[in-house]
This record gives structure tokens, C-alpha cells and sequence, in this order.
RNA sequence: GGGGGCGUAGCUCAGUUGGUUAGAGUGACGGCCUGUCACGCCGUAGGUCGCGGGUUCGAGCCCCGUCGCUCCCGCCA
């Protein structure tokens, strides 16, 4: 017999009854009676009943045996008495009536209980990760991300990608995160840099003419965290494809997405992948105040600056300012107390209120009621009802701002704050949308100068030839440029990222010169890149969806830490490990590194 | 870097306007119990109220500072 099991303790039926067997695992509860003893023994497979009886001379030990310690049975496997069945189980028909038992492993009073569904603070959490990963919840979270990576494998493999890896130690990129540094010992004051994507090696790869590359990519920034951004370290599907336009990689992206999240969506419905809407990166912050929209809400922000413009409408606070309308559909019969929340929380983000109307009808006229109705007479109120497609019983919300972007983002805010509380967004759906024409340039008012927008390395949707010839002078034209880049949300979360890229070593030097850097610093900075773009470059393009928030998704959850195995603290700690910790004298002189703490 | 929340027994939490000896559940330990599956019953031990300072006759509670975790803003091409 195997030394520590012949079954595991998911897998005893009634059909084994008679035989006997060996199980190892941990006591995953444990019910004394005085005359008789169960245990609960659990492994990665499941749980089975254990009973003994104290004319078994193993009844002492087991008698001592605790919550986690680590026990191997062996014993004949019994149908359970008429009755004892637990139907909840899967080994429930049948238990182990011990016979011996030796104890692998004791454990001490537990700092987090194993059992049960109880919440435990997150400090906690991450020392003893090892006792929150055996619970339930992160057990089958950590192996759904493992069968979604196979899944996404396999998917990527199907359509002709293959794997390829990619340096860990590198070099610093210049534009983006932070940097992750790691210090030369050969070269003293020098540094490898750890990649926040494989960006730069995925292009060289499509360069030297391999086609159709992936990798579940580690990626590394040193960024502070947030509930869906691991700090430091997450893993991306990161791929590329040769000889491609924008629709190609969407052709071979949404199936592979659509198609995972439909194997472990569990009923709820998934977006097919030749219908994710194409929503223009203009008309996302029109309508949803953002560029990662969860479309499950049905909200639809609309511009009413024009109706406040209007010579009879006499509410000084809304005029020349941008104005977005919220509708919040059948809110009117909402608390006064509803409407104050939504206010008391605008002016917390630094608006000036959120004003409000209320729709109702007055013998089959609407009229508008709320602090701010007085000001606005029938005609422009129909108006507004009839842009914001508002009827008797909804509200209209307004965010209004000098600056168009504030009034955006705010009004976003809101509506994600509305669809939540009047429960409009459907909550078994996942729902894709990509997100196109991300603007190529946006204007740095600080410093009055302009900036790439997102991704230095799209293609500008632009002629060649004149976009060679812009100037400083065509500031205008250049600020509406838009990139072939485009993003994948889902339920309001970014889950990739991605563009067809600048494969033109002159185009590409153009690009950054209109974004303020010197054709030798591009030289410089980029060296390997654009060498490589001047001996025969390809087309390409790809994008990187971010495995953990598809897991996240998947899983449910509206925590990274929730699907990842050994996750830091948001202050990018490791608690288990106790990450960073300081490194010795001899560390520091090998490497040619001396510290200088901050002043306090 | 900034803002909000939290920090009391191994663990999860309660703790009134500032007032006697800081409680409960769970876990631990001991006792009883032969059919439970969150087993039940009885008992015992267990506290730097995150830490430091202050106000007060008196502080878990009020004030100041500080540390930790967390959520958010900044940041994340």
C-alpha cells in the first residue's frame, strides 16, 4: 500500500465500499462525541468523513489530533448508517472507518481559521496566505486562473500563435511607469531594468520575421495599487501579429476572449466576439464619461450645454460652462436624501454640486420640479426631456464644468454611482466593447505643450506625406490626429490594451519631435527599435489583455488579491516573504551601492 | 504625495455622555457525551484596548502625533 494514500479525498463512492483504503490530508473539522470521533479529512480533492471508536487502539492518537494537523488514515471504506448521508458532499454516501492513523504534520492555535466563510483583515490574509489559499474561495480562484491560462493557451495555439519569451532583465523604457531597476554588479552606477511589457521585444520579434507571437507575460511597474491594479507585478496575454490591419487582431482577439469567458462565464451570457461594439474614444467620454464604459448600464450621458446657453434659461451657474445631462430613469420617486448623497459626493470630488431636475406630469405636461427647475422655462425643459430622452418619474442629473473633461469624468461618476443604486445594470452579463481612435496627441495645459495622449508607438491615423509636413503651427489639426489604438473593456473594467503599431522609423521620429523630444534623443532612446525598423520592418500590431482581471471577472471577485496566489499589499508589500528587506553590507558593496534614506 | 474607513482576547466583533473588575461568539485547554457533518452541554485560561504623548479626579471612548491595513485621488504610455 502507498505510504500516504491510494485514494484522494474527493474520490470514495458507494462502489468502494468493502475495500480498504489509505487517506492523507488535514483535519478540516473535527466533532467529538466522547464514544465516537469524526474527522473531517481534507485535500486538494475534496473532503471525506472519518469515524473512529474508542475500542481502536489509533482512538488516543486520533483523539489528540486538531484543526490542519495533517493525518494519514487507513481504514475499510462503509456505507453510511441509514440516515447520515450528506447529500452536500460528493463522498457523502460513504465514510473511513479508521484503523490507524500516523500524524504528518501538527498545527498550533490557528491565526485564520481554515474553516468556514468568515471574512479576516487582509493583513492577516497575506501572513498566513499559506492557511487562506487552503479555504475554499482562493482554492478554486487559484485553480480557475489556472485553467483559464490553459484555456487561453490552448485558444492562442488553436489560431496559429506560438509562445515566445521574452528578457526579464532589460532596459529601462523611457516613456510610462515607473521603472522597476535592478543594479549591475559588472557595471558599476548601471541598471537593468525589469519590462512593464514586452513592448519593444514583441515588435523586434515580428522585425525578425516570426508571425503570430503570445506570451502569458509577467510585467512590471512600480506603481501604487488599487483594487483591480496589482502593485509591481501582473501577467498579461501579450501578442502581436505581422501583416495586419486594426479589424485582423480583432478578428483573432475577441474569439479567444469571447470564447474563454463563455467556458467559465457559469450561465451568465457573454458578448458573442463578432458583435463587441466599436466605440469611438470621443463618443465614449460623451456618453459614459470614460474610456472604460460598462455598457451593462444603460445610462446615457448627453450634452446640454446649448440648452443652458439659451437667452430664456436664467441659471448663471451652468452658462458657458460644458453641461452633461444624467437621466436617472424612474429616480423621482426617490428620498430627498438620494438626491443629497449624489450632491454631498459630487462636491467631495471637488465639483461644484450636482444640480437635478425631476420629470413630472402635470395634466399631461411635463414639468420639471427640484431646486434648480425655476430656472428653466417649458420650452427649454422640453428640450433637455427631449435630448436626454427623459419622461414623468425619471430625474436628470447635471455635471457642469468650464472644463469639458471635469464635467465628463464627473458625469461618468455619476452614472456609474446611478446605474449601482436604482440596480440597472444586469448583473449575469458580461458585456465586451472596444474602444477605437484613441487621439493620438492631447494638450499638457501646465506645460503649455503637447504630449502623447496613450501609446507613443501607434500609426497616426494620417497621410504620411502630411503628416511629415506638420508644424508646430498645426496644433490643431495635430490635437484631433487620431491612432489606430484600441482598448477592450468589460464591465467597465480595461481589460486590454492594444494598436496597430508605428513600424516607419521616419514617421516615428516625426511623432515624438511633435511631442517635444529631439530626433537624437528619439535616436538615443529608441536605438535598438528604430535600427531594427530601418532593415525591413512589417506591418504590425497586437494587443494585451490583462490575465488577472479576466480572472477576476471570472471569478467574481473585485479584488486582484482575490485570484492571485501570493498578491503584495497595496503599499506593494510582501508579508509572507517580508519583501523588500534590506540587503547586506556585502550586497551593497558588490553592486557598487550605498544608501541614502530620506530626510525626515 | 493627499483624502476617507478600520485597528479591543489566537480569530471575528460589541463596548452607552468620559465612571466600579473591558464583554460575547469562535478557537485553545479540561470534563461529560456512540451518528455528527457549524454536533451538543459544563468549566478554565486568555487583554500593552496598534504605538507615543496630552486633557481630566478618572480615557477603549476626547485631543495631538505616529505606525499598520484598506478604499479612493494623484500615478498607472
Amino acid at each position: 500500500m502507498h505510504a500516504y494514500r491510494t485514494h484522494t479525498c474527493g474520490q470514495l463512492r458507494k462502489a468502494d465500499v468493502g475495500k480498504t483504503v489509505r487517506l492523507s490530508g488535514w483535519v478540516n473539522r473535527r466533532r467529538d462525541h466522547g464514544g465516537l470521533i469524526f474527522i473531517d479529512l481534507r485535500d486538494h480533492y475534496g473532503i471525506t468523513q472519518c469515524v473512529i471508536t474508542p475500542e481502536n487502539p489509533a482512538f488516543a492518537a486520533v483523539d489528540t489530533a486538531r484543526s490542519e494537523w495533517v493525518l494519514t488514515f487507513t481504514g475499510k471504506v462503509v456505507d453510511r448508517l441509514e440516515g447520515t448521508v450528506n447529500a452536500d458532499l460528493p463522498t457523502g454516501e460513504v465514510e473511513l472507518r479508521i484503523e490507524a492513523v500516523t500524524v504528518q504534520g501538527k498545527a498550533q492555535e490557528l491565526p485564520l481559521p481554515v474553516f468556514g466563510d468568515q471574512e479576516y483583515p487582509e493583513d492577516t490574509r497575506l501572513t498566513y496566505r499559506f492557511l487562506d489559499l487552503r479555504r475554499e474561495r482562493l482554492h478554486k480562484n487559484i485553480m480557475l486562473r489556472a485553467n483559464i491560462i490553459t484555456s487561453l493557451r490552448r485558444r492562442m495555439i488553436e489560431q496559429g500563435f506560438t509562445e515566445f519569451q521574452t528578457p526579464i532583465l532589460t532596459a529601462s523604457s523611457p516613456e510610462g511607469a515607473r521603472d522597476f531597476l535592478v543594479p549591475s554588479r559588472r557595471y558599476p552606477g548601471q541598471f537593468y531594468a525589469l519590462p512593464q511589457a514586452p513592448q519593444q521585444f514583441k515588435q523586434l520579434i515580428m522585425v525578425a520575421g516570426f508571425d503570430r507571437y503570445f506570451q502569458i507575460a509577467p510585467c512590471f511597474r512600480d506603481e501604487d495599487g488599487r483594487a483591480d491594479r496589482s502593485p509591481g507585478e501582473f501577467y498579461q496575454l501579450d501578442l502581436e501579429m505581422s501583416f495586419v490591419t486594426q479589424d485582423d487582431v480583432f478578428a483573432a482577439v475577441a474569439p479567444v476572449l469571447a470564447g474563454v469567458f463563455a467556458e467559465f462565464a457559469n450561465g451568465k451570457t457573454v458578448t458573442p466576439h463578432d458583435q463587441f461594439p466599436r466605440i469611438p474614444y470621443a463618443e465614449a467620454m460623451l456618453k459614459y464619461g470614460t474610456d472604460k464604459p460598462d455598457i451593462r448600464n444603460p445610462i446615457e450621458i448627453v450634452d446640454v450645454s446649448a440648452v443652458f446657453a439659451r437667452d430664456d434659461v436664467e441659471f448663471k451657474a451652468f452658462k458657458a460652462k460644458t453641461v452633461r445631462a444624467i437621466p436617472a430613469p424612474g429616480a423621482g420617486p426617490q428620498p430627498r436624501s438620494f438626491f443629497d448623497k449624489l450632491n454631498q459626493w459630487a462636491r467631495g470630488e471637488g465639483a461644484a454640486g450636482l444640480g437635478y431636475i425631476l420629470f413630472e406630469d402635470e395634466n399631461g405636461a411635463l414639468v420639471g420640479k427640484g431646486p434648480i427647475a425655476k430656472f428653466i422655462p417649458p420650452a427649454a425643459l422640453a428640450e433637455m426631456a427631449k435630448i436626454a430622452g427623459s419622461k414623468a418619474g425619471d430625474a436628470l442629473f447635471f455635471s457642469a464644468d468650464a472644463k469639458a473633461d471635469r464635467a465628463a469624468n464627473i458625469a461618468g461618476q455619476a452614472r456609474t454611482r446611478l446605474g449601482r443604486e436604482l440596480n440597472l445594470i444586469p448583473q449575469d452579463e458580461y458585456k465586451f466593447c472596444w474602444i477605437v481612435d484613441f487621439p493620438m496627441y492631447e494638450w499638457n495645459e501646465d506645460e503649455k505643450k503637447i504630449d502623447f495622449s496613450h501609446n507613443p508607438f501607434s500609426m497616426p491615423q494620417f497621410d504620411r506625406d502630411a503628416f511629415m509636413a506638420l508644424d508646430k503651427a498645426d496644433k490643431d489639426t495635430i490635437l484631433n490626429i487620431k491612432a489606430y489604438q484600441y482598448d477592450i473593456v468589460c464591465n467597465g473594467y480595461e481589460l486590454s490594451s492594444g494598436a496597430i503599431r508605428n513600424h516607419d522609423p521616419d514617421v516615428m521620429l516625426k511623432a515624438f519631435e511633435i511631442a517635444g523630444y529631439a530626433r537624437e534623443e528619439t535616436e538615443e532612446k529608441f536605438k535598438g527599435m528604430l535600427n531594427a525598423f530601418r532593415h525591413g520592418a512589417p506591418p504590425h500590431g497586437g494587443t494585451a489583455p490583462g490575465i488577472d482581471r479576466i480572472v477576476m471577472l471570472l471569478a467574481g471577485e473585485e479584488n486582484l488579491r482575490e485570484v492571485t496566489m501570493f498578491p503584495m499589499t497595496q503599499s506593494a508589500q510582501d508579508l509572507l516573504m517580508n519583501a523588500p528587506s534590506p540587503a547586506n553590507n556585502k550586497q551593497l558593496k558588490e553592486l557598487h551601492l550605498r544608501v541614502v534614506y530620506p530626510e525626515k
